[in-house]
Formats: C-alpha cells, structure tokens, sequence
DNA sequence: GCAAAAGTGTTTATGATACACCCATGA
DNA sequence: TCATGGGTGTATCATAAACACTTTTGC
C-alpha cells in the first residue's frame, strides 16, 4: 500500500503505534562480565537478593532494531494499535510481546508526534507508556540477543528520539516518586521502610535522612503494617509495611487486561494525582474526526 | 473505503484526531439574553472591559456537531492529523480552523483511545491539547450557530466523552496554576496583581489572601514590574507587572506556525514545569512502528 | 476627610531538616 | 557485650496562613 506521491504523502495521516518505557530496580553494578561487543553492563536486574548495598539503581529492557533506520540500535518495546483495544491494553500489548514483563503500575507518559522524528522513513505518532515493575516480577523473564537490560544512567545511543523519551520518563517519574505513591510499585508488594528509602536514594540521586523519611511515609498514611517483622540479619528486625490502597477499593480496572502469572489487575494507575484515574474509568464514547467539518 | 467485516475492522489501527479545549476568562454573569433553545448563557466572554466583579469565571468555545452520531450536540473543536504537521501544529490548526483564537499557551493533555468512546462508528483516537487564551486575543472572534461559548460550570450536554476531556483539562489547569506560570496566560501581556489575583480566585473557586498572594507571587520571581501604574479608578494607583519569562528567551520555539494577526511564536509551553519544553526541542527522528516485530 | 483599593508588618502554625540518641537482635 | 540496623526525640529553620495596619489616590 503506497502513497502516490509526496504531497499526498504529506497531507495523509501518519502511522500511529504505542512505546513502553519499563522501569524496574537493579543492583548497582552488573554482577555478570561485560557484553561481547563492549556495550555496558546487562544481564537483568536480580531482584531476589537481600543486599541492599547492591540495590540502588533503576534498568530498562531495550529491543534490538532489526529494520533500517537505526537498524541494530536499540529502541523502546513497542507495538501497533488496535481498533478493539484501548490505548493501555496496547502497551500491556507491546510490553508483554517484547518482555513478558507483569507491571505494577502503567500510565500514559506522553504521545510523540513530530514529522521530524521520522528520520526520512513513514511519519509516526507514538503514544508512549511508562511502566514500573516491581521485585519478583521478573521471575520468567528470559533475555535474548535482542532483548537486554540497562541501566539507566549508561544507556546505548538508542534509536529514533528515545533517548528523550526515556529521559522524559525518568524525570515523570522523579517528580511524581514526591507526591505519589510510586515508589511502592518498585518493590514488591511487601517491604520495609529501609528498602522504600533506597528505592527515593535510588531514584533521584540525592540522599534522604532516613529519620525524617519514616516520619514522613508514615505520617502520610499511604503504607499499612502489615504486622509482621523481618527475620533476615543479625540486627533488630524492621516492620514490613505493605502499600495501603488496597483499603481503597478501585472504582473500576484500568482496563480488562487479565493474563499471565501476576494478575495484571494489580497494575493500576496513580489514585491520588494522575485526575484521570478519577475521570477515565469513563463512559464509552466514540469520537470521529469530523468535528471541525461543520 | 470500507473495511472488509468486523473482525477486520477490529484488529485495523483506528482513526486519530487532534482535539483542543480552548480556556478564557469571562464573565460571571452572561450580559446578553439566554438563548432561543434554552442553553445556557452563551455570547462569548467580554475581554475588554475593566470590571473587575465581572470578571471571574472559565469560559469555553464548543462547536456544534453535523453529523452522527450526537449530531447536534456541543462538542470540542478537532481536526485531523498530517504527516507533515506536528501534533501543536495540528492543534492550532484545529483551534483556528473552528475559532480563529491565537492561544498564549498551548500544552498536551493526554490521549484518549478507549474503543468503548467511539459510541459504535469508527474507533477514534484523540490527542487532546488544552489552550489557555489572554485578553484581548477574541478581537476578531465572531460567534456562529455552530460555534459558541459556554462557562465552564454550566456546559450543554457534550458529545462522546468531551465532558470527562473538559473536567480533566480543568483539572490540570487548577493543579498547574499552583506550581507556573499559567494563570498569566489568561491575561494579557501586563495586568496588575489584583487582576492576578482574580484569575487564581476564579480557577479554583476558594478565596486567597490577597497580601499572602502578594508575598508569595512577587517572592517567586515570575513577575517583572513594569514601572508603569494603573490610571483608573479613584483610588490608589497599581503598579502594573508584566510576566517576566521574556526574560528566559525560548532555546527553540515549540512549533514553527507562524502567521495571523496574533504571532504565534507567543504560544509556549510551560517552561518551568513541563519537561518536556527541555526535552521536546528535541532533534529529529523517525519512528516507524515495528519496534516489536524482532 | 472619606471611601476604596494598594501595599506592608507581625504573629502564629505547620512542616522540613539536621542530628543526637535509644532499642532490639544475632553472633 | 558489641556491632548493626531499627526506630524516636528534639531543636532549628523556612514557609504558609491570618489578619491588623498603613499608604495613596479621586472625589
């Protein structure tokens, strides 16, 4: 199906497709020996040991280009719409193709659509997502040649615009890790207050007097002890808390997504900031582009 | 050019547009007659006059739908999408295609696409920008059948899930007028800080203090007096500001439409708040949508 | 001088930060 | 009993809110 010409080309629509930027928390250094072909560090992020030392810095799956432009750089997991699908079941789409990755929180990042970004080949629109997944989602998860984890401060050059968009990602979720409860969703579904405050240090850079965090997490009532202690170490045992909007009873799912091993019911979107999560669990509706045609 | 049957018109891509919730301040009360049809108050909001009591409330453009489905029904200014076009571009173009406003803030929203908001026509994916209008810029505006001003606390029932975009865009606005600069843009280009004041009262209904607001906005820095002072009135003259990002010249500007009586180089994106004014004037690319088909 | 709006001062409450200190446990 | 991380107390500082007060104009 071509175009005729060019400017028939350019006043058509553009191609429209969803990207995922997923996040999850990984050990500092790459415990597993450099790549072959010199990239940095990329075996996945374990997320079963207890160190914590070793714990403290954010990775993303990237695929490989097998196409030209930027054939053999890597990009952003991403997959086409579909008319019977809403824009989020898309993402969980493309993010589950490319990694069989379960999120724990999904929400739309922003969609890309300059004629520029095309770099020479068929206009696109991306509607992009962030994802966080959260310890001991990763479990099934295989990398292969052309799936790998990086950390988040020494990505490869990536294709098209996604390096920005990740840097997009990375500051969305940096400013929202401060009036939200996102933090939560990168660990599992239980932890201690120590591991929440690894997971801010993690996230952006500077350090957090832990005292005050305490006080602060508890005092905002977002987390819910769970009554039960850690038993690991030679120390005093710490209280493992567990997000506590589980009191809050969703309105309505996200979207109907259910499959795989981790109930993809638990990805929700944020309850308290995003107004959406107020506002979307909408009406049906149907919009055609025929509104300026009056 | 039909679709073959319905399990193909599923898994095609759907339709994409571009819609637009145009914001500005008018009056509380409507100065002209209600409508023939029972709709609520509706000339358009008097920008020009100096009183201030009349001067407070949200007011917002629809257009009027021909065609099914809710033909007749009030509905957001849209338009279509081009290849050659980006997404702001498209907006504006779409914003004045339908209202020949020139924005003083133009921002992304959010992109809708659930399947179930197509209302049984062709599934539509809308990417929704919202765009804030100062005084002064309705000069040229006329008023038709199809085409007329609503506040934002009495809308005529809205056409597929417009009411939820509208909400939203409310939303963000009341949520972004606490962190930038945004209220600046519902004025005009100097105003003094009562005026400020007023736009603040008048997004988000509850009253502020008027010395506090003082303090606090003239402590931010965002504002530049003018040294020029108010002359009307029989009191106390005020001294007149100007918002003072001309200051931080723009690295680039956010789209290149350039044309009509109102520069549209004077649209910008928020650029305190908004990553993505630091990330978006970006460079080119391409994304063609293949990313997961390793 | 008086009304009306512009603009300033001052007190109080609230929250963030820094950091000293005590507690519970395993070895 | 000591090392280690869990957890609390408290003084200090910055900011927000409340509201009394002074200033400048037109009439």
């Amino acid at each position: 199906m071509g175009f005729g010409n060019v400017s028939e080309r350019r006043s058509a629509p553009p191609q429209v497709g969803v990207s995922v930027v997923i996040l999850a928390l990984g050990p500092k250094h790459s415990q597993i020996s450099q790549n072959s072909d010199g990239d940095v560090p990329l075996n996945k992020p374990d997320m079963n040991n207890g160190d914590r030392s070793d714990r403290s810095r954010l990775w993303l799956p990237l695929v490989r280009r097998v196409k030209q432009p930027f054939l053999g750089d890597w990009a952003l997991p991403g997959g086409g719409l579909r008319a019977d699908r809403s824009l989020e079941q898309s993402a969980f789409a493309a993010l589950e193709s490319t990694t069989a990755l379960h999120p724990r929180y999904l929400e739309q990042l922003y969609t890309f659509g300059d004629p520029e970004r095309s770099h020479g080949g068929l206009p696109m629109v991306s509607i992009v997502y962030w994802a966080l997944v959260g310890q001991g989602e990763t479990a099934g998860f295989e990398e292969g040649d052309n799936v790998r984890w990086f950390p988040e401060d020494t990505l490869p050059p990536l294709a098209f615009d996604h390096r920005e968009i990740v840097d997009y990602a990375l500051t969305r979720l940096r400013s929202k890790i401060e009036y939200s409860d996102v933090a939560t969703r990168l660990l599992g579904p239980t932890f201690t207050l120590r591991q929440l405050h690894d997971v801010y240090e993690a996230i952006d850079g500077k350090l957090v007097d832990l005292a005050n965090f305490r006080r602060k997490i508890l005092a905002s009532g977002m987390l819910e002890d769970t009554g039960e202690k850690t038993r690991e170490g030679r120390q005093r045992p710490a209280t493992i808390y567990r997000y506590a909007s589980e009191r809050t009873p969703r309105i309505s799912a996200p979207y109907a997504f259910d499959g795989g091993e981790v109930n993809a019911a638990t990805v929700e979107r944020d309850p308290v900031d995003d107004a959406l999560s107020a506002l979307m669990p909408s009406r049906p509706e149907r919009r055609r582009h025929a509104e300026h045609a009056q």
